[in-house]
DNA sequence: GCTGATAATCTCAACGTTGAAATAAAAACA
DNA sequence: TGTTTTTATTTCAACGTTGAGATTATCAGC
């Protein structure tokens, strides 16, 4: 008993005790969407602390965990990042001028974009990654590794329930 | 085995093998991430075919909630939806204009600003009420109620151990 | 009462994303 | 082959938030 959503869903039963019995997804709702914007301030920060954008790190990150030859199309990078076109556009322009990506063209199909990884763009995702996993283990901190597997079942089995296949 | 976080980890694992023991949090922060921003687009899209902005919606049941005389101070609001006060600032213009809230000068101290809900505001916010709960029950449904309470639990952990208590 | 420090809110330019329209290329069909 | 439809990316104005600074009011110590 303590967290701020459990202070929003008695606040709400007091308020409207007609919806008491409906307050229930609250709970993982709202806890889900306060933890969102937790980790978004928490991440953004430490990205800019490297001199990294949040939007760029998770291109870089997208492209090197994809393997040799570090390359997506821009289509791809949109489903895999949950933006939009425009913004994979502007991340990919301005990424460009900073020499950690480059366009390629495909030569059989003119219409799609390769986004490759620079050798400059892939040291700065290894040098990044293993400090960036120590600060996500950091903010995990409060729980045990079993509990956090638990809490990995659970949200997989919601993601999963949510239709968030790899690439679909 | 298969949501699009499993992907992203089994493909970390391959690419650089020395990170794998590393990887464990990405099944916590990495699915907290997706989900945040999955029901960002869920409630915005939801709000927005109430004729309301995201912003708009969180500080109507923010200030419901809070019960008679349904005001807050501008700090409190900031506070609650974890924004920034420029942000509160100008959701408040908007729906001022809108005659959602108005603000009213605390007359002890006249540095504070209450916003206060309309009796507009009050109608309009308890109409959307019960149908946003549905909706989230709605997001919830590939759960069952215990799965959700144990998910809740493990969330709730999570959000105290970060120091996410009511109004800190 | 002054003075300096603290607190609450507002202002505003910069930023990244959205969403719809535009462009351009490929595929499907006649 | 020519035409239509679909696909991939880019463009761009509008939008909400951020973050720093400005403003105004209160508080603490003298």
């Amino acid at each position: 008993m303590g967290d701020a959503v459990d202070v929003i869903i008695s606040q709400w039963a007091e308020e409207r005790p007609e919806l008491e019995d409906d307050l229930w997804p609250v709970q993982v709702v709202g806890r889900l969407q306060r933890l969102g914007r937790y980790l978004e301030r928490e991440i953004k920060a430490f990205a800019a602390s490297h001199g990294l954008e949040m939007g760029e790190l998770d291109v870089l990150t997208t492209l090197q965990r994809s393997g040799p030859p570090y390359e997506l199309t821009a289509g791809q990078l949109v489903k895999a990042s949950m933006v939009t076109s425009g913004a994979i556009t502007n991340r990919i322009d301005r990424m460009e001028a900073k020499g950690l990506v480059e366009r390629v063209r495909d030569e059989g199909d003119r219409r799609t974009v390769r986004m490759r990884l620079t050798e400059r763009g892939s040291e700065i995702t290894l040098a990044f990654m293993s400090e960036h996993l120590a600060n996500e283990a950091r903010i995990l901190g409060g729980l045990s590794r079993a509990e956090c597997a638990q809490l990995g079942d659970g949200l997989r089995k919601l993601l999963e329930s949510l239709g968030d296949t790899s690439m679909s």
